[in-house]
DNA sequence: TATAAATGACCAACAGTCGGTCATAAATGG
DNA sequence: CCATTTATGACCGACTGTTGGTCATTTATA
């Protein structure tokens, strides 16, 4: 009887068209007006959507991150060690690609530690733990095919997390001059020590 | 002709004052005639010490950490070996002692992933740079004591890190059941990988 | 015409400002 | 040495502009 919009895909649109402004600015100085207007759309409209300014991120966290996980899942078939494949899993944290994406996962990473938001994490919970499980799965095929030690499987976590942690050090204080050449040389050296010695 | 404040000791009594609010507020939670009341000065007088809510969240962390530091120091020269030292090192991002450092910690880490502070963070990027130099030593002396093998310094600042990506991890989304447990297993595992075969 | 979508005026809450008040230390003078 | 005046900085809270979020109303379409 009257217009039925897919409420799905225009969540995903508002979020899509607000991209550079996401991008671009700090979450603090955008406003739910500024978000509005650039999307097209009114104030009001927004919330018909979002509840607030918080889970527009979060959805275009979530789209972004769908888009580079496929990306990532391509060049990870073009190489075979695993070596090479956490390396170009740690791109994510320093390759131009990605540095979209990764200005909203600061912000999303930011909301989450001011203001933690039990019913919108489940998603990014999600991703996290794939993201964990991937580095897993890297490393175990590494062992099976004998490039690496058993043990390695022990700090499939770490090996991610630590890519974590140089961004974020990274990021807020100016303690690591160059995070791909820090993060690179770690590979490089965590791996000369669970690499099998022929 | 006037009296004269310590507008130095006053800011840290005026931080310290709003300990246990910012410790168990979350920081989106907390305004300024909130914490004006807490401290028992009026709004107005909170911006003679400061210029915004950031600014007093520094402050308080700068002094928690310095006392921190001062027991991790001590703690430190308890023990013997490289692999306790980096042990005691990780406690920061788990054990109750550090609860409420690590709270303000968070909301540290938040306000500079959304809205970078130049001029205000010159101090977390010492204190943070302090850690990494801090962890370096330790593991150079763990190799001058032939505990550990010389390429280990190469992984120093990661070690640092891969505790700093566990606890975001953990504090952000659940995929880290147990940190402390996970934290440790790490560093067995990286120290089995270093140690110095006899 | 019924109903969903879109709107923007509206409100409450907030950060940050500013003119005014007051206590006190210094200066003055008897 | 004390009484009085004066200068100053600490302190206050009313005020302003901005923002997030609501809701009664309008608009569009099937």
């Amino acid at each position: 009887m009257a217009i039925i919009v897919d409420k799905v895909q225009k969540k995903k649109d508002i979020a899509l068209a607000c991209k550079d402004l996401f991008v671009n600015n700090s979450l603090k100085d955008l406003t739910i007006a500024k978000i509005a207007t650039n999307a097209g759309i009114s104030k009001g409209s927004i919330y018909d959507y979002f509840q607030n300014k918080e889970e527009i991120v979060f959805e275009l966290l979530r789209h972004m991150m769908l888009e580079h996980d496929e990306a990532k899942e391509c060049k990870l078939k073009s190489v075979t060690t695993a070596k090479e494949r956490v390396k170009i899993f740690a791109e994510f944290f320093y390759s131009d690609e990605t540095k979209e994406l990764r200005e909203i996962y600061k912000d999303f990473i930011s909301i989450n530690l001011t203001a933690p938001n039990e019913h919108i994490t489940s998603f990014q919970t999600e991703c996290v733990n794939r993201y964990f499980n991937w580095m897993c799965n890297i490393i175990q095929e590494g062992i099976d095919k004998q490039e690496i030690i058993p043990k390695s499987i022990d700090i499939a976590k770490g090996l991610f997390a630590l890519g974590e942690g140089m961004f974020i050090s990274s990021s807020i204080t100016n303690t690591i001059d160059d995070l791909q050449k820090e993060l690179n040389q770690n590979i490089e050296t965590i791996f000369s020590l669970i690499e099998v010695k022929k």
